[in-house]
DNA sequence: CCGCTGCTTGCACACGTGTGCATTAGCAGT
DNA sequence: ACTGCTAATGCACACGTGTGCAAGCAGCGG
């Protein structure tokens, strides 16, 4: 099961001692500065010691120590990056698009969790602080009021991706995707096929989406002359916000629903989606011939799963890759701007028109 | 779409200077020394300047500079996570497992994704130690004999995740899982339901974990006194490792089987299982009822798709968990320990016995 | 020969924090 | 009063790198 670990190394090699700029400028019969000039290729130092200097810099296998370069440079070209939480698929495609920007700009990325907790947030985010990061972004942040004042403290760059919050505060930008027009896109696909009882399912885990998407639902109902009722819709207390959860609130969710009498269902996303599939298999219940379900987001697994998911496309790696070139602009001293992007709906095979009466 | 930045802030804050020990030293009438000392609660300082100091650096803001503490102390207090690809789910939560863990011992995590590229992987790493990173975790390293050589001038301990490099090496810690038993769980589970003919397709772009699961594949088999052939065997070529291209390989692979006239398939992973349930789907072919079809990792996803996957489960969390805390103990100059896990079989609805003649 | 210019190099300091050693003050014992 | 001891504090240096300024040297025109 186990074995035991090599320790010993080769002999004569000393373990402890990294190699510096001095150690290389004592050699080449230099001073510090010359090496450090000649390594950074300046102008200043002659090509014949330039070239002689690199040289002798690789045979050494100096490597750069990016920690004192920072004490002095004040740069740590390094950003820190919080997400709910780190399984999460929608996030992940998300941390991929940031870490591929960030990689190519020179940037190094902290990642860490922050399980939807504020307290947990800030504590991430002062963190970051400590480490001197260049900027930070945060996805799905909770930050309200009553915590803004300890971010005052805190002077980095700063860039949220589809914030949670329910009042933005102006002192941050932001990215994000318009969850009102993905919510009408959706129920308005629901409504041309002929539903007129359609409900929706959400999660108070994520309180700013969850609103905006019922909105954006009303809204289409309003637009086809439906009037709202309230049995229709499902709000699911929930406080997690982790996929298992989600999938948890749209097996809950179908009972209610379905007494409600509706032939089709928006979900706030594809997770709670999938619970409601999965709770209509259980029950023998035909999708989408007895019932039409549509998602949010359009993870990976919606066009996996069988029957293939209806659902509004969020563009997640563009989002990270968004957030991070805003990010960008700012660490460069450019004015940042706030983005809001297009989702876009994606007809699949989870939807069809209502049972005949 | 868009609205410009707020670029001014409030006057009279010094939006370039953090505050240092020096500020709070100067303020306190003290040297910088006794401030330093103060807020490491040393037992040199008296209780009431200790009091005294730490009150003042609150009022002040401080936050302390892990640049300056690093560059002193030797010791950075992050470690380095190099994977293949961010949104592969069976990584992410392999990547949750180590922040967790990293993070409760006070260490931060730097992420970068290596593209399944061995000399994207030595570039991550060169930079990880640029950074001077206390530790280096690598999942599904694909380091070779090539690549040894330029990583022995880095002296970081390093534990390798499930390593698909061919020959380990020595020098490096490794925490794994049994692939081999697991394969053999698998395929036990496909002869003890009366299959007699069983496939499996793997892919190149994870060459180690292909090979050790066909071996377990193939001792199975010949433990039940089945002879191997060679028609039910599909290695798919692939570069990327990524989820996308391993639905695909899925894909693909599904005529080849049917035509070898297997009654049941295992793959080297759920996604691959998940290609091949698609594939079914599109062709009208009924698993389980035609076909059985057994996965492996057991990602969040296996148990959501319909129908739910049978597959062998690895402790993913756990992988990532162990692998830090092997970490800790080699930073904590324990002796560090090899670990090989056992993975699980988890019976679902994607098997069962073969159709009657 | 002098002064000027351009090229190359080094000195000395800075970045913010931690620590060995010396220094000072206070106090008790003889 | 002198010695010895403890508690509290500060000095000075270290960590590894970047940079303003001065200095040295060679060449060149006057």
């Amino acid at each position: 099961m186990s074995s035991p670990s090599p320790t010993s190394r080769i002999a004569g090699t000393r373990r402890s001692h990294e190699i510096s700029i001095a150690d290389i400028a004592r050699v080449a019969g230099v001073s510090h500065t010359t090496v450090s000039r000649a390594l950074r290729d300046s102008p200043l130092i002659s090509q014949e010691t330039r070239k002689r200097i690199q040289q002798l810099a690789l045979e050494m296998g100096y490597t750069p120590n990016a920690i004192a370069q920072s004490l002095q440079t004040r740069r740590t070209s390094t950003i820190g990056l919080a997400v709910t939480s780190i399984a999460d698929p929608f996030l992940s495609e998300v941390v991929r698009g940031v870490e591929e920007i960030a990689r190519s700009a020179g940037l190094s990325v902290f990642l860490s969790a922050t399980h939807n907790d504020p307290e947990q947030e800030i504590a991430v985010i002062e963190t970051f602080h400590r480490r001197r990061v260049d900027g930070i972004l945060v996805a799905s942040s909770r930050i309200t009021g009553e915590y803004k004042q300890r971010l005052d403290q805190i002077r980095v760059p700063t860039v949220l991706i589809n914030s949670q919050a329910e009042s933005q505060y102006e002192l941050l930008h932001s990215v994000a995707v318009d969850d009102l027009l993905g919510a009408r896109l959706a129920v308005e696909h629901l409504l041309a096929l002929g539903h007129r009882a359609i409900g929706y399912v959400g999660t108070s885990s994520r309180p700013r989406s969850c609103r905006q998407r019922l909105e954006g639902y009303q809204a289409a109902l309003a637009s086809a002359g439906l009037a709202p009722r309230e049995e229709w819709v499902t709000i699911m207390a929930a406080e997690e916000a982790s996929p298992q959860e989600d999938v948890l609130c749209g097996r809950r969710a179908l009972l209610s629903q379905l007494s409600a009498g509706v032939t089709a269902i928006f979900c706030q996303n594809d997770m709670m989606a999938i619970g409601i599939l999965m709770a209509c298999h259980r029950r023998g219940i035909a999708v989408p011939h007895e019932l039409s379900v549509v998602g949010f987001d359009d993870i990976e697994m919606a066009s996996c799963i069988i029957p293939p998911l209806t659902t509004v496309r969020q563009p997640r790696i563009e989002l990270g890759r968004l957030a991070m070139q805003v990010l960008l602009d700012l660490l460069h001293e450019q004015e940042g701007r706030n983005h809001v992007l297009a989702p876009m709906l994606v007809v699949r095979e989870s939807t069809a028109p209502p049972p005949a009466l």
